[in-house]
DNA sequence: GAATAGATCCGC
DNA sequence: CGGATCTATTCA
């Protein structure tokens, strides 16, 4: 039984209070599990926590921004963003309505089903740009969506804690989390 | 308005 | 290490 499976049975959809929990548990709970876009599916092995406004790197820090918007959904929503002007990044919206949390998925690895054996998608740009995730996911419930969501594997990866990356501020947070042996 | 930094990736 | 190339913030 791993953090995602006390709360829900393999093979069912993560449900609302999976996400409501706090950023942390939610961002280890995820590795392991099986993201489902369009009939896609792969298994998330990085994360990282984003939260709230004491969280210099966090994009809500500030405020509210037109960008940032999603980040204050209830959890369970969708928040996508361009970084760099090229690349879209994928998070899941974490916590109550109002509070700007999320996380962002760093990277997945494909399953066979999708034809692409091994694939990893190591990096949020790079994952993102393949499965053809964009600004129209942004705000998406993946609670409610049919094409959108996430599913209990049932696994319980090993992990290991570090670090983010890429940013600037707030480098002393162990906020990162990547599934071991990839 | 201009300059700059940014949760990135790729090619040299 | 620099280029691609858009958004948001900071500065003049």
């Amino acid at each position: 039984m791993n953090a995602a499976g006390t709360i829900c049975k393999e093979n069912q959809r993560l449900p609302r209070e999976f996400f409501l929990q706090s950023t942390l548990h939610v961002a280890q709970g995820l590795l392991g599990q099986k993201l489902v876009f369009n009939n896609q599916q792969a298994i998330i092995t990085e994360t990282e926590a984003y939260i709230g406004r004491d969280d210099a790197a966090c994009h809500a820090a500030k405020g509210r921004t037109k960008r940032n918007q999603s980040m204050f959904k209830e959890g369970g929503h969708a928040y996508v963003y361009l970084i760099y002007g090229m690349y879209y990044c994928l998070n899941f919206v974490t916590e109550e309505e109002g509070f700007p949390a999320a996380v962002l998925i760093r990277g997945v690895e494909l399953l066979p089903e999708n034809k692409n054996h091994h694939v990893m998608l190591n990096g949020p740009g790079k994952l993102t740009r393949f499965l053809g995730i964009n600004k129209e996911q942004d705000g998406i419930d993946i609670i409610t969506s049919d094409r959108f969501f996430v599913s209990s594997t049932g696994v319980s990866p090993v992990y290991k804690t570090t670090p983010r990356i890429g940013i600037s501020k707030a480098k002393e947070l162990l906020w990162r989390f990547v599934v071991e042996g990839y």
